[in-house]
DNA sequence: TATTGTTATACTCTATAACTATA
DNA sequence: TATAGTTATAGAGTATAACAATA
């Protein structure tokens, strides 16, 4: 008996039969490629994953405040400073004192990031488009619907 | 007119009708919940979703260097290190000389290592029983699938 | 007393470049 | 020349505790 037989010039193929099995690994792994590729597809524009949610929610949400917008993301407030300061700092955002709360500051995307956010946009289609080639429209609208069904609490 | 009414002491609800409706966006949140509730489901074992990956490699392909390793997980060489370190030195996994090659190692899980993931295991079913109890066995098949096709290259 | 925004801090994950020893 | 493992480093995500100003 010669043992198993590989194709040639191939490594014997790795197991990883548990980890398969999991949705969280299955999780894991896609987000990473997807990810990646969102970050290939906004190339020069500097735009990460988080900045992206954090100007489509000004522009939806003109007034919101710190501690709604993080709640609404999934990111705490002390996280959020330093994000919104960098957004600050490249002019895509704005921010003026709450009128009922002095506490509180209102946010708006600013003209800069509402060009910047189209453009963004534009790309994100072509990005997902990409990565979801190989599913039909009903299968994305499947996929949507028990993503959103894990996030629920 | 007396304007939109809210329900008594809600606070206006929060649009985020782009992010919704994008997979990449869906894909990141059902990852970091799906995150959280692991760790909480491993407690006082210690164990992340890398070093729970490691050790089930490790079982299931006794021998495989780190290259190999960090090729199917995903995992940069250089980034494996310090992650087989901390599980070297917890005693979960064994390096030993590679009989065919002097510059690579060979690994194993340890006893212990084997004791710690069959709980683990125990935990993650677990785990993933009560994130995806809204999901019926049919469905999580569906998931899995459609995350197979995303990572996929 | 509770909440908004902030600072400080610590861990973890990820990416890159450069090195060594072997192949 | 190429590969296995390593070191060093930097950027980014995430978590907690504590504080000042205001509600």
């Amino acid at each position: 008996m010669s043992g198993i037989a590989y194709p040639v010039s191939e490594e014997p193929e790795v197991r990883s039969g548990l980890l398969e099995s999991l949705i969280g690994y299955g999780l894991r792994r896609a987000t990473s490629r997807m990810t990646a590729d969102f970050m290939t597809a906004m190339g020069e524009l500097g735009i990460r994953p988080v900045q992206f949610a954090l100007l489509a929610m000004a522009r939806e949400n003109p007034g919101i405040n710190q501690t709604s917008l993080g709640r609404s993301l999934g990111i705490q407030r002390a996280n959020l400073v330093p994000l919104l300061n960098e957004l600050r700092l490249r002019d895509l955002i704005e921010r003026r004192p709450a009128p009922a709360d002095r506490r509180a500051f209102a946010l708006y995307i600013s003209e800069a990031g509402n060009a910047l956010l189209h453009e963004a946009e534009r790309r994100v289609h072509i990005h997902e488009e990409r990565i979801l080639s190989r599913l039909g429209a009903g299968e994305r609208e499947t996929l949507r619907e028990l993503l959103d069904r894990i996030r629920a609490d």
